[in-house]
DNA sequence: GTCTATAGTGGGATAGAC
DNA sequence: GTCTATCCCACTATAGAC
Protein backbone atom coordinates (compact mmCIF):
# COMPACT_ATOMS: atom_id res chain seq x y z
CA UNK A 1 0.00 0.00 0.00
CA UNK A 2 1.02 3.41 -0.78
CA UNK A 3 3.82 3.51 -3.43
CA UNK A 4 6.61 5.35 -3.24
CA UNK A 5 6.22 8.89 -4.89
CA UNK A 6 9.17 10.60 -7.39
CA UNK A 7 10.55 13.95 -6.35
CA UNK A 8 8.44 15.42 -8.22
CA UNK A 9 5.13 13.94 -7.69
CA UNK A 10 6.40 14.76 -4.09
CA UNK A 11 6.71 18.63 -5.15
CA UNK A 12 3.48 18.36 -6.70
CA UNK A 13 2.00 16.68 -3.38
CA UNK A 14 3.38 19.95 -1.35
CA UNK A 15 1.84 22.40 -3.61
CA UNK A 16 -1.46 20.66 -3.29
CA UNK A 17 -1.13 20.79 0.46
CA UNK A 18 -0.67 24.34 0.67
CA UNK A 19 -3.26 24.80 -1.96
CA UNK A 20 -5.83 23.03 0.48
CA UNK A 21 -4.65 24.39 3.58
CA UNK A 22 -4.85 28.15 2.05
CA UNK A 23 -7.64 27.87 -0.08
CA UNK A 24 -10.06 25.19 1.14
CA UNK A 25 -11.02 21.56 0.07
CA UNK A 26 -13.07 22.72 -3.11
CA UNK A 27 -10.47 24.76 -4.49
CA UNK A 28 -8.66 21.38 -4.42
CA UNK A 29 -8.81 20.68 -8.34
CA UNK A 30 -6.21 19.77 -10.50
CA UNK A 31 -6.60 22.72 -12.34
CA UNK A 32 -6.00 24.97 -9.49
CA UNK A 33 -3.26 22.92 -8.48
CA UNK A 34 -1.53 22.70 -11.84
CA UNK A 35 -1.72 26.74 -12.00
CA UNK A 36 -0.12 26.79 -9.20
CA UNK A 37 2.77 24.58 -10.35
CA UNK A 38 3.08 26.57 -13.59
CA UNK A 39 2.26 24.12 -15.61
CA UNK A 40 -1.37 22.56 -17.35
CA UNK A 41 -3.96 20.01 -15.45
CA UNK A 42 -3.31 17.10 -17.75
CA UNK A 43 0.51 17.00 -17.29
CA UNK A 44 -0.35 16.40 -13.57
CA UNK A 45 -1.37 12.74 -14.55
CA UNK A 46 1.75 11.89 -15.75
CA UNK A 47 3.07 11.73 -12.14
CA UNK A 48 0.47 10.57 -9.94
CA UNK A 49 -2.45 8.54 -10.96
CA UNK A 50 -5.67 10.17 -10.07
CA UNK A 51 -6.66 12.84 -7.31
CA UNK A 52 -7.60 10.01 -4.96
CA UNK A 53 -3.87 9.32 -4.52
CA UNK A 54 -2.94 13.22 -4.19
CA UNK A 55 -5.71 13.14 -1.09
CA UNK A 56 -3.85 9.62 0.17
CA UNK A 57 -0.68 11.62 -0.03
CA UNK A 58 -1.88 14.74 1.41
CA UNK A 59 -3.48 12.76 4.39
CA UNK A 60 -0.19 10.79 4.80
CA UNK A 61 1.80 14.04 5.67
CA UNK A 62 -0.88 15.21 7.68
CA UNK A 63 -0.43 12.02 10.09
CA UNK A 64 2.94 12.27 10.05
CA UNK A 65 3.01 15.91 11.34
CA UNK A 66 0.38 15.16 14.09
CA UNK A 67 1.85 12.15 15.54
CA UNK A 68 5.26 14.33 15.47
CA UNK A 69 3.24 17.17 17.12
CA UNK A 70 1.62 14.87 19.73
CA UNK A 71 4.88 13.14 20.86
CA UNK A 72 6.66 16.24 21.21
CA UNK A 73 4.08 17.69 23.82
CA UNK A 74 4.07 13.77 26.01
CA UNK A 75 7.70 14.02 25.91
CA UNK A 76 7.80 17.78 27.00
CA UNK A 77 4.91 17.06 29.66
CA UNK A 78 6.93 13.82 30.92
CA UNK A 79 10.11 16.01 31.06
CA UNK A 80 8.46 18.97 33.14
CA UNK A 81 5.98 16.71 35.82
CA UNK A 82 2.71 18.24 34.02
CA UNK A 83 -0.16 16.48 33.05
CA UNK A 84 0.11 14.86 30.03
CA UNK A 85 -3.42 14.43 28.81
CA UNK A 86 -3.47 18.57 29.37
CA UNK A 87 -0.58 18.70 27.14
CA UNK A 88 -1.40 16.33 24.42
CA UNK A 89 -5.26 17.92 23.83
CA UNK A 90 -3.31 21.36 24.00
CA UNK A 91 -1.04 19.99 21.04
CA UNK A 92 -4.23 18.20 18.89
CA UNK A 93 -6.25 22.03 19.35
CA UNK A 94 -3.48 23.68 18.42
CA UNK A 95 -2.53 21.53 15.32
CA UNK A 96 -6.17 21.27 14.26
CA UNK A 97 -6.70 25.05 14.75
CA UNK A 98 -3.01 25.76 12.81
CA UNK A 99 -4.67 23.29 9.44
CA UNK A 100 -8.73 23.74 9.86
CA UNK A 101 -8.45 22.76 6.11
CA UNK A 102 -6.16 19.35 6.25
CA UNK A 103 -7.39 18.43 9.93
CA UNK A 104 -11.36 18.42 8.02
CA UNK A 105 -9.67 16.46 4.83
CA UNK A 106 -7.72 14.06 7.62
CA UNK A 107 -11.53 13.56 9.31
CA UNK A 108 -13.89 13.95 7.33
CA UNK A 109 -13.93 10.24 5.30
CA UNK A 110 -13.46 7.38 6.55
CA UNK A 111 -9.42 7.01 6.65
CA UNK A 112 -7.82 5.67 3.15
CA UNK A 113 -5.54 3.48 5.00
CA UNK A 114 -4.38 1.51 1.52
CA UNK A 115 -3.19 4.77 0.23
CA UNK A 116 -1.02 5.43 3.55
CA UNK A 117 2.40 3.92 4.96
CA UNK A 118 2.30 1.57 7.19
CA UNK A 119 2.41 2.65 10.87
CA UNK A 120 0.79 6.39 10.98
CA UNK A 121 -2.11 5.54 12.57
CA UNK A 122 -0.95 3.74 14.96
CA UNK A 123 1.98 6.48 15.58
CA UNK A 124 -0.33 9.04 15.56
CA UNK A 125 -2.82 7.15 18.12
CA UNK A 126 0.51 6.05 20.76
CA UNK A 127 0.74 8.69 22.70
CA UNK A 128 -2.82 9.34 23.83
CA UNK A 129 -3.13 5.39 24.55
CA UNK A 130 0.03 5.84 26.61
CA UNK A 131 -1.25 8.88 28.37
CA UNK A 132 -5.24 7.51 28.64
CA UNK A 133 -3.97 3.86 30.12
CA UNK A 134 -6.46 2.50 28.20
CA UNK A 135 -8.05 1.73 24.88
CA UNK A 136 -11.63 2.47 25.80
CA UNK A 137 -10.61 5.97 27.76
CA UNK A 138 -8.63 6.76 24.98
CA UNK A 139 -10.60 6.61 22.29
CA UNK A 140 -13.47 9.01 24.63
CA UNK A 141 -10.49 11.88 25.41
CA UNK A 142 -9.86 11.27 21.11
CA UNK A 143 -13.89 11.45 21.05
CA UNK A 144 -13.79 14.57 23.04
CA UNK A 145 -10.82 16.55 21.56
CA UNK A 146 -12.37 16.01 18.12
CA UNK A 147 -15.98 17.13 18.73
CA UNK A 148 -14.42 20.27 20.82
CA UNK A 149 -12.33 21.17 17.49
CA UNK A 150 -15.12 20.79 15.00
CA UNK A 151 -17.29 22.47 17.15
CA UNK A 152 -14.25 25.49 17.18
CA UNK A 153 -13.71 24.78 13.34
CA UNK A 154 -17.66 25.14 12.17
CA UNK A 155 -18.16 27.94 14.59
CA UNK A 156 -21.16 26.24 16.28
CA UNK A 157 -20.85 27.50 19.83
CA UNK A 158 -22.52 30.82 20.12
CA UNK A 159 -20.32 33.96 19.28
CA UNK A 160 -18.52 34.50 22.70
CA UNK A 161 -18.33 30.82 24.20
CA UNK A 162 -15.76 30.01 26.78
CA UNK A 163 -14.28 27.64 25.00
CA UNK A 164 -11.20 27.22 26.74
CA UNK A 165 -13.86 26.50 30.21
CA UNK A 166 -15.15 23.76 27.86
CA UNK A 167 -11.55 22.25 27.37
CA UNK A 168 -10.98 22.68 31.05
CA UNK A 169 -13.87 20.81 31.86
CA UNK A 170 -13.48 18.05 29.58
CA UNK A 171 -10.03 17.49 30.52
CA UNK A 172 -10.56 17.67 34.20
CA UNK A 173 -13.40 15.07 33.99
CA UNK A 174 -11.01 12.31 32.20
CA UNK A 175 -8.11 13.33 34.30
CA UNK A 176 -9.95 12.43 37.36
CA UNK A 177 -10.14 8.85 35.88
CA UNK A 178 -6.59 8.88 34.52
CA UNK A 179 -4.63 9.51 37.13
CA UNK A 180 -4.79 6.70 39.66
CA UNK A 181 -3.28 4.10 37.58
CA UNK A 182 -1.37 6.36 35.00
CA UNK A 183 0.77 7.96 36.81
CA UNK A 184 3.84 5.30 37.16
CA UNK A 185 3.05 3.11 34.43
CA UNK A 186 3.49 6.00 32.02
CA UNK A 187 7.18 7.23 33.67
CA UNK A 188 8.14 2.99 33.23
CA UNK A 189 6.85 2.62 30.19
CA UNK A 190 8.40 5.96 28.23
CA UNK A 191 10.29 4.81 25.73
CA UNK A 192 12.32 7.81 24.59
CA UNK B 1 -34.92 35.01 9.58
CA UNK B 2 -36.98 31.49 7.62
CA UNK B 3 -40.16 32.69 5.88
CA UNK B 4 -42.44 30.49 6.02
CA UNK B 5 -42.65 27.84 3.26
CA UNK B 6 -45.85 27.45 1.22
CA UNK B 7 -47.63 23.43 1.55
CA UNK B 8 -45.68 22.66 -1.98
CA UNK B 9 -41.79 23.86 -1.04
CA UNK B 10 -43.11 21.91 2.58
CA UNK B 11 -43.43 18.88 0.35
CA UNK B 12 -40.25 19.64 -2.23
CA UNK B 13 -38.16 19.78 1.55
CA UNK B 14 -39.77 16.94 3.00
CA UNK B 15 -38.14 14.89 -0.30
CA UNK B 16 -35.59 16.67 -0.52
CA UNK B 17 -35.23 14.93 2.99
CA UNK B 18 -36.13 11.84 2.28
CA UNK B 19 -33.63 11.83 -0.86
CA UNK B 20 -30.55 13.14 1.63
CA UNK B 21 -30.88 10.38 4.16
CA UNK B 22 -31.61 7.68 1.94
CA UNK B 23 -28.62 8.15 -0.73
CA UNK B 24 -26.79 11.24 1.02
CA UNK B 25 -24.88 14.61 0.30
CA UNK B 26 -23.66 14.64 -3.12
CA UNK B 27 -27.39 12.88 -4.42
CA UNK B 28 -28.99 16.19 -2.87
CA UNK B 29 -29.16 17.94 -6.31
CA UNK B 30 -32.06 20.23 -8.05
CA UNK B 31 -31.98 17.53 -10.99
CA UNK B 32 -32.25 14.37 -8.79
CA UNK B 33 -34.86 16.23 -6.36
CA UNK B 34 -37.39 17.08 -9.30
CA UNK B 35 -36.84 13.37 -10.55
CA UNK B 36 -38.32 12.08 -7.36
CA UNK B 37 -41.05 15.00 -7.92
CA UNK B 38 -41.95 13.43 -11.25
CA UNK B 39 -40.92 17.17 -12.34
CA UNK B 40 -38.18 19.24 -14.05
CA UNK B 41 -35.88 20.81 -12.21
CA UNK B 42 -36.48 24.48 -13.30
CA UNK B 43 -39.83 23.83 -11.61
CA UNK B 44 -38.20 23.89 -8.41
CA UNK B 45 -37.51 27.13 -8.37
CA UNK B 46 -41.07 28.44 -8.75
CA UNK B 47 -41.40 27.49 -4.81
CA UNK B 48 -37.62 27.69 -2.95
CA UNK B 49 -35.39 30.80 -4.28
CA UNK B 50 -32.33 28.38 -3.93
CA UNK B 51 -30.41 25.86 -3.17
CA UNK B 52 -29.20 27.28 0.25
CA UNK B 53 -32.74 27.42 1.38
CA UNK B 54 -34.27 24.19 0.67
CA UNK B 55 -30.42 23.10 2.71
CA UNK B 56 -31.66 25.35 5.63
CA UNK B 57 -34.69 24.37 5.68
CA UNK B 58 -34.18 20.53 5.94
CA UNK B 59 -31.51 21.08 8.51
CA UNK B 60 -34.86 22.53 10.47
CA UNK B 61 -36.40 19.71 10.36
CA UNK B 62 -33.28 18.06 11.53
CA UNK B 63 -33.22 20.10 14.39
CA UNK B 64 -36.62 19.90 15.06
CA UNK B 65 -36.20 16.31 15.22
CA UNK B 66 -33.25 16.00 17.52
CA UNK B 67 -35.13 19.02 19.88
CA UNK B 68 -37.95 16.47 20.22
CA UNK B 69 -36.12 13.75 20.76
CA UNK B 70 -33.68 14.73 23.72
CA UNK B 71 -36.62 16.17 25.66
CA UNK B 72 -37.85 12.91 25.57
CA UNK B 73 -35.29 10.88 26.73
CA UNK B 74 -34.66 13.54 29.64
CA UNK B 75 -38.29 13.39 30.75
CA UNK B 76 -38.15 9.75 30.68
CA UNK B 77 -35.08 9.76 32.67
CA UNK B 78 -36.23 12.03 35.29
CA UNK B 79 -39.44 9.99 35.70
CA UNK B 80 -37.73 6.40 35.72
CA UNK B 81 -35.25 8.19 38.17
CA UNK B 82 -32.40 7.16 35.47
CA UNK B 83 -28.75 8.96 34.83
CA UNK B 84 -30.18 12.03 32.67
CA UNK B 85 -26.39 11.73 30.86
CA UNK B 86 -26.60 8.74 30.15
CA UNK B 87 -29.98 8.91 28.57
CA UNK B 88 -29.43 12.10 26.42
CA UNK B 89 -26.06 10.59 25.33
CA UNK B 90 -27.83 7.41 24.13
CA UNK B 91 -30.94 9.73 22.76
CA UNK B 92 -28.27 11.36 20.81
CA UNK B 93 -26.10 8.74 19.45
CA UNK B 94 -29.29 7.27 18.29
CA UNK B 95 -30.83 10.46 16.52
CA UNK B 96 -27.04 10.42 14.81
CA UNK B 97 -26.87 6.83 13.56
CA UNK B 98 -30.39 6.49 12.35
CA UNK B 99 -30.00 9.71 10.01
CA UNK B 100 -26.46 9.93 9.08
CA UNK B 101 -26.38 12.27 6.37
CA UNK B 102 -28.89 14.12 7.98
CA UNK B 103 -26.89 14.66 10.95
CA UNK B 104 -23.96 15.57 8.66
CA UNK B 105 -25.52 18.35 6.85
CA UNK B 106 -26.63 19.73 10.00
CA UNK B 107 -23.07 20.02 11.48
CA UNK B 108 -20.32 19.58 8.80
CA UNK B 109 -21.04 24.03 8.46
CA UNK B 110 -21.54 26.92 10.05
CA UNK B 111 -24.63 27.04 11.35
CA UNK B 112 -26.84 29.13 8.73
CA UNK B 113 -28.92 30.40 11.53
CA UNK B 114 -30.66 33.32 9.53
CA UNK B 115 -32.40 30.21 7.54
CA UNK B 116 -33.90 28.38 10.82
CA UNK B 117 -37.03 29.31 12.83
CA UNK B 118 -36.29 31.19 15.93
CA UNK B 119 -34.98 29.30 18.96
CA UNK B 120 -34.64 26.08 17.48
CA UNK B 121 -30.99 25.62 18.59
CA UNK B 122 -32.28 26.53 21.83
CA UNK B 123 -34.68 23.96 22.07
CA UNK B 124 -32.12 21.38 21.27
CA UNK B 125 -29.15 22.49 23.49
CA UNK B 126 -31.78 22.87 26.61
CA UNK B 127 -32.08 19.53 27.62
CA UNK B 128 -28.33 18.72 27.60
CA UNK B 129 -28.02 22.37 29.63
CA UNK B 130 -30.15 21.21 32.43
CA UNK B 131 -28.69 17.82 32.77
CA UNK B 132 -25.43 18.89 32.73
CA UNK B 133 -25.45 21.75 35.41
CA UNK B 134 -23.15 24.16 33.92
CA UNK B 135 -22.48 25.74 30.19
CA UNK B 136 -18.96 24.85 30.02
CA UNK B 137 -20.00 21.08 31.37
CA UNK B 138 -22.79 21.00 28.48
CA UNK B 139 -20.41 22.01 26.11
CA UNK B 140 -17.85 19.60 26.91
CA UNK B 141 -20.00 16.40 26.89
CA UNK B 142 -21.88 17.81 23.80
CA UNK B 143 -18.02 17.76 21.96
CA UNK B 144 -17.53 14.35 23.53
CA UNK B 145 -20.91 12.66 22.35
CA UNK B 146 -20.26 14.76 18.29
CA UNK B 147 -16.84 13.43 18.63
CA UNK B 148 -17.88 10.00 19.12
CA UNK B 149 -20.76 10.23 16.83
CA UNK B 150 -18.50 11.16 14.12
CA UNK B 151 -15.99 8.88 14.40
CA UNK B 152 -18.77 6.10 14.29
CA UNK B 153 -19.95 7.68 11.26
CA UNK B 154 -16.68 8.29 9.41
CA UNK B 155 -15.86 4.82 10.69
CA UNK B 156 -12.74 6.25 11.97
CA UNK B 157 -12.15 3.56 14.81
CA UNK B 158 -10.49 0.43 14.19
CA UNK B 159 -13.14 -2.60 12.75
CA UNK B 160 -14.22 -4.15 15.79
CA UNK B 161 -13.59 -1.41 18.26
CA UNK B 162 -15.47 -1.63 21.01
CA UNK B 163 -17.46 1.60 20.87
CA UNK B 164 -20.01 1.19 23.94
CA UNK B 165 -17.03 0.98 26.44
CA UNK B 166 -16.02 4.41 24.77
CA UNK B 167 -19.44 6.31 25.38
CA UNK B 168 -19.57 4.38 28.62
CA UNK B 169 -15.98 5.88 29.80
CA UNK B 170 -17.18 9.05 28.69
CA UNK B 171 -20.36 9.00 30.09
CA UNK B 172 -19.12 8.08 33.33
CA UNK B 173 -16.14 10.60 33.85
CA UNK B 174 -18.64 13.51 32.99
CA UNK B 175 -21.35 12.21 35.93
CA UNK B 176 -18.90 11.42 38.10
CA UNK B 177 -18.72 15.57 37.91
CA UNK B 178 -22.36 15.97 37.69
CA UNK B 179 -23.68 13.68 39.84
CA UNK B 180 -23.38 16.38 43.14
CA UNK B 181 -24.76 19.70 42.08
CA UNK B 182 -27.26 18.24 39.26
CA UNK B 183 -29.36 16.23 40.91
CA UNK B 184 -31.88 18.31 43.32
CA UNK B 185 -31.85 21.41 40.87
CA UNK B 186 -32.73 19.16 38.01
CA UNK B 187 -35.94 18.27 39.65
CA UNK B 188 -36.35 21.67 41.16
CA UNK B 189 -36.30 23.14 37.48
CA UNK B 190 -38.33 20.86 35.53
CA UNK B 191 -41.08 22.65 33.88
CA UNK B 192 -43.02 19.23 32.32
C1' DG C 1 7.67 16.07 -18.82
C1' DT C 2 4.89 19.13 -20.93
C1' DC C 3 1.65 20.53 -24.22
C1' DT C 4 -3.18 21.05 -26.95
C1' DA C 5 -7.47 19.30 -27.70
C1' DT C 6 -11.20 17.16 -26.10
C1' DA C 7 -14.33 13.80 -24.16
C1' DG C 8 -17.70 13.13 -20.80
C1' DT C 9 -20.24 14.32 -16.78
C1' DG C 10 -22.41 16.98 -13.72
C1' DG C 11 -23.93 21.07 -11.32
C1' DG C 12 -27.07 25.71 -10.22
C1' DA C 13 -29.82 28.78 -12.19
C1' DT C 14 -32.71 31.89 -15.70
C1' DA C 15 -35.96 33.21 -19.65
C1' DG C 16 -40.03 32.81 -21.51
C1' DA C 17 -43.90 29.92 -23.43
C1' DC C 18 -48.01 27.49 -22.00
C1' DG D 1 -47.18 25.45 -11.62
C1' DT D 2 -44.98 23.25 -15.05
C1' DC D 3 -42.57 22.99 -19.22
C1' DT D 4 -38.47 23.40 -22.92
C1' DA D 5 -34.40 25.41 -24.07
C1' DT D 6 -30.36 27.07 -22.63
C1' DC D 7 -26.41 29.37 -20.26
C1' DC D 8 -22.42 29.07 -17.91
C1' DC D 9 -19.84 27.01 -14.95
C1' DA D 10 -16.63 23.43 -13.16
C1' DC D 11 -14.65 19.04 -12.74
C1' DT D 12 -11.68 14.45 -13.68
C1' DA D 13 -9.44 12.23 -16.97
C1' DT D 14 -7.55 10.48 -21.68
C1' DA D 15 -5.21 10.66 -26.37
C1' DG D 16 -1.59 11.81 -28.80
C1' DA D 17 1.88 15.35 -30.50
C1' DC D 18 6.28 17.47 -29.26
Amino acid sequence: MAEPLTPRARQIVAAARELLEQEGAPALTMRRLADRLGIRAPSLYKHLPDKATLEGAIIATGFEDVAASLEAALDAALDAGAEPLAALAAAYRAFALAHPHLYRLMTDQPLPRDRLPAGVEERAAAPLLRAAGSLARARAVWAFAHGMVLLELTRRFPPGADLDAAWQEGITAFQARTAAHSREPLAATRPR
